[in-house]
DNA sequence: GTCTATATACGGATAGAC
DNA sequence: GTCTATCCGTATATAGAC
């Protein structure tokens, strides 16, 4: 609900900064693109600001000139990962027209969509938040977002129905966002041991739009 | 089958290392095993030598007596690292006298305590592993050892029995590692979700010992 | 082997010219 | 706004006494 509004705020802001800048390749704007890809390959610690520079083309110095420090830059970096990341998700967890069935569907397709094209998202997400724990996800709401979901209310429903023991929800938001997101966080394991190119693994990651629907119902029903 | 050589020889190296100093309290062991804690924390770029002193209770010289740099330091921290990784793994995998069944349910009873114990591990190995893919993993011939098991073999044979559509085996593994590991990777964002804390995460972990055998059973006859 | 003191390198940040 | 040159703190590594 609330999260929503932040959601309308992110958005509205990033098109305002948007509309700001009259050419897209300005400094700023490239900078900001070269630290994302940079601080998300590398994370905080291991992330050089002359990297960045280098990256966006220009000058270190410049890159002060904007965002002060380093610090401040990543935490810009990391506020717009983390809406990109729970913005394909507060949408689908509460849309009130679809089933539990269809919305896992929905989840698949856009994270495996989002995820191909930024792979590294989660990996950084997760690395960055250990030890972090709340502070930032408090300011998403996650908490209220997820626990008091439709998408969660339709899967306790489900499980009366099937009339399955009673287990704790995170069950299945844990499940549904391994079986979505691990695949990714474990590639260079993965890719090693099935000997795969990169091609290969997409291609694999797509098939899994279709998979993971099917297994998590199967779940649903297991007992 | 080469693997478990290597293993063997891991193991033996360690027992000798072991024996080889008087009292295991020893200056090498007290700053390794705060090494292993301090790398397993905060990851290599973040990790400060000195942070790994102080937690050793000994001088910052001595850990480059001993260890030569950072990165040997390293180097090893990240080699034993994966061998208790793997261990749990290469014997069961290889197991002729127990069903697939089996091998899955004991899989997640000993990675799970496993990662009760050592809960950074799969974030460590995973984020250091990012852009380093085959390197290291081709040491530990982690492919012939997955590709070529009797699990596998098992899964094969189970798909075929069940009449199920052809698919990747990668997909079994990766849901099965998924299911075991994804939560203690996603556990900060997991914990806020669910507002939960040690204990009750760590009761959650356990209960998972039990399920996901459940949950993989019926995934397996998914069509 | 273990310490204190120090050298050296690296990376973030700023001064100041244009 | 953008650059070059430089400062300065921090972190790794070593020298040398004990």
């Amino acid at each position: 609900m609330k999260l929503i509004t932040i959601f309308a705020i992110g958005i509205t802001q990033m098109a305002i900064s948007k509309t700001k800048s009259k050419h897209d390749d300005s400094a700023e704007l490239k900078i900001k693109m070269a630290a994302r890809i940079v601080f998300h390959k590398k994370g905080f610690a291991a992330a050089r600001t002359r990297d960045i520079a280098r990256e966006a083309g220009i000058n270190l110095a410049l890159l002060n000139y904007y965002f002060r420090s380093k610090e401040k830059l990543f935490d810009l970096i990391m506020l717009e990962t983390l809406q990109t990341f729970f913005q394909s998700m507060a949408m689908v967890f509460n849309d009130e027209t679809t089933t539990l069935e269809e919305k896992v569907a929905v989840i698949a397709d856009k994270y495996i969509d989002l995820l191909l094209e930024e792979p590294e998202i989660p990996i950084f997400l997760l690395n960055e938040l250990r030890g972090n724990p709340t502070a930032l996800l408090k300011k998403f709401n996650v908490k209220k977002v997820v626990a008091n979901s439709v998408l969660l209310r339709q899967w306790q429903q489900t499980m009366k129905e099937n009339k399955l023991p009673p287990m704790h929800p995170l069950h299945f938001m844990a499940n549904l966002m391994a079986l979505v997101i691990f695949p990714f966080i474990g590639s260079p394991m993965l890719k090693t041991i099935g000997s795969m190119n990169e091609d290969q693994f997409k291609k694999m990651m797509l098939e899994r739009k279709a998979l993971i629907p099917v297994w998590i119902r199967s779940m649903l029903k297991a007992k």
